[in-house]
DNA sequence: TGCTGGCACTCACGTGGGAAGAGTGCCAGG
DNA sequence: CCTGGCACTCTTCCCACGTGAGTGCCAGCA
């Protein structure tokens, strides 16, 4: 087991080579910080640090540089999360509350996301599946041709044409709209399909075809996973990375588009609180050199989707954790009081 | 006037450079075209076309690349739109018709543009002032509290929450959906402010504040232009833009997160055909030195959106033109269709 | 056992001087 | 008005060298 002081060295490492963009080495870490010891001593510290594996040097006579292995020990014992300031809590919250609609609080939550962080903001819409039904709302615009509007809790509105088999009458359409707002209305979506199981029943034959077909829309519309929506912001912040552009920037913003896998990358953290995923812990190739900061949010205190930021593995984790940590925490209210 | 070799001269020069990404000097250009005339003739002219400021040298003793300017009278007068191939436009077909939705069509679009171009694909949704309205909707979520559901003729669909002044019953509210409807549906959004303008009139008196709300918040959601939508695709591309990265593409990506000024590039081209905007002749210092591809589509005759690409000044734009021109007309296409 | 100072060693990096090569401008002749 | 020739200008590439930061190791000391 590494002793205090060592784990401290690491420490100082990170923190400097996050300051400074370049390998840090004895002398400077002596120097800024005073950890009571020789710079001798401290070399002998590193040798052990990187035999373990959590630092390394890039080229033979330069500093060293933490690895993701090192930056995972920094995050999960020697740092905290490092809350914002009073004056901070303000300014997300002011401008979080001019939102006007969910769409608004999104698109806002991804600008100050990637203000504050200064890295890239990705924030993914309040998922359907854990939500509920509001509203259920048929439309007959022609015929044989129905438009399905589903309004959920959290003000999202997803609209479907349905073709019908056979042509539906207004009166029916009626009935099925009642129907199936008084089974469905306030339930989750995962209990849907069993509430709605026996309509076709209650109509007469003719219309069972056009129900059912009505029915099997709503419940794709429910389940489709890519329904998960995600923005992305502060893509400029990239610019930033290093200073070998081309090839490191080139594969983030590939990934970033990629929408399938960020939601994927999201998803898997189950962490209640945030979760931090660093260098190649990202199963996608192109995100190898980057980290990833997710949190849940949510309007209750079930976290319905995910929010987060991608920037370098050389990042202020402190910090940033403490930025999503609290972007998230105003979101959930606004959503909550909307 | 320039002379008709000196015109071939340039047509000449922006090929190769768009092709090499090299400054282009009179050896090399005799030798891949054959102009018929010595590398000491075709200097001749290049120094004539520097001096009208159709090229310029980065420094003396290097080739020559063209200017905004060049660049402007080759998309004018010396180069047409080069048009898709049989099986390109095939494929263009294929990918689009698969589409669910709208949000789907553009999310579409703007993956094959970016590939089709190897560009940055900017794809602006139906616009809301041209379209028509198809049917609103009112459903009441509390006794004060209604939501407005306005579906338009291209599919979209907009809420809007409204808070009422006082309790407004479910009958006034059916009254009030009858009345609006019958006004209003299959209207220009342009119209419809005359027409529902002494609708408060026909209700009690305790339900016209309620009545007046909800038509303002109609109104607001006819009128408000950022809702007028953007998405974005294949940022990727723009690390194939030149060397000298960070100061290059920054600007670039931060300008593409403003899809305010985005929004007003695209709608200045007021040309019925493809739009060009080169270099300095965009408005945003940002996109100084790209340019922008651009051209209007729609489900009618009439366009309703734009859609376009940006890339850098040195582009291949008979083939920019041609894919962007061909991806309209077909999602034009689909989106009559559906 | 652990810390310290000293010392030799290793590289990356910046500098400077050529040499090479591409491209130009100009001029005199056809 | 076009052409070949020629001198000139720069950029770019390469190589060699000195510099300095940083290391590893070792012997001495608490």
């Amino acid at each position: 087991m590494l002793s205090e002081r060592r784990l401290q060295v690491l420490r100082a490492i990170v923190q400097d080579y996050v300051g400074t963009e370049e390998p840090v080495g004895s002398k400077a870490l002596t120097e800024r910080h005073n950890l009571g010891v020789s710079p001798a001593t401290v070399r002998n510290d590193m040798a052990a640090l990187e035999d373990e594996g959590f630092i390394a040097q890039p080229h033979t006579s330069a500093g060293r540089i933490p690895t993701d292995k090192g930056y995972r020990l920094f995050v999960d014992k020697l740092a905290g999360v490092k809350p914002m300031t009073a004056p901070e809590r303000r300014a997300i919250q002011n401008f979080l509350e001019g939102s006007v609609d969910l769409d608004d609080v999104v698109a806002r939550t991804v600008r100050l996301l990637a203000q504050l962080t200064r890295q890239v903001a990705v924030v993914q819409y309040p998922s359907l599946t854990r939500s509920t039904v509001r509203h259920v709302e048929l439309l007959s615009l022609a015929p044989a041709r129905v438009m399905l509007v589903l309004i959920t809790d959290t003000g999202r509105v997803e609209q479907r044409m349905v073709d019908c088999p056979a042509p539906f009458g207004e009166s029916a359409l009626a009935d099925l709209r009642a129907r199936l707002n008084s089974r469905v209305a306030g339930r989750r979506f995962a209990d849907v399909p069993k509430l709605v199981e026996d309509l076709p029943d209650a109509f007469e034959p003719e219309d069972r075809g056009t129900v059912s077909t009505v029915l099997s829309t709503l419940l794709e519309t429910l389940v489709e996973e890519n329904e998960e929506r995600l923005m992305i912001g502060g893509t400029a912040n990239l610019t930033r990375f290093g200073h070998d552009f081309p090839f490191t920037i080139r594969p983030v913003l590939e990934a970033l588009e990629e929408h399938v896998v960020l939601l994927k990358l999201l998803g898997e953290a189950k962490d209640p609180g945030v979760t931090v995923r660093i260098g190649h812990e990202n199963a996608h190739e192109g995100l190898n050199s980057t980290s990833v900061v997710s949190v849940g949010y949510g309007s209750g205190g079930e976290a319905v989707a995910k929010l987060g930021v991608v920037g370098p593995t050389r990042m202020d984790y402190p910090g940033t954790m403490g930025a999503v940590r609290a972007v998230a925490r105003y979101v959930g209210q606004i959503l909550a009081e909307s």
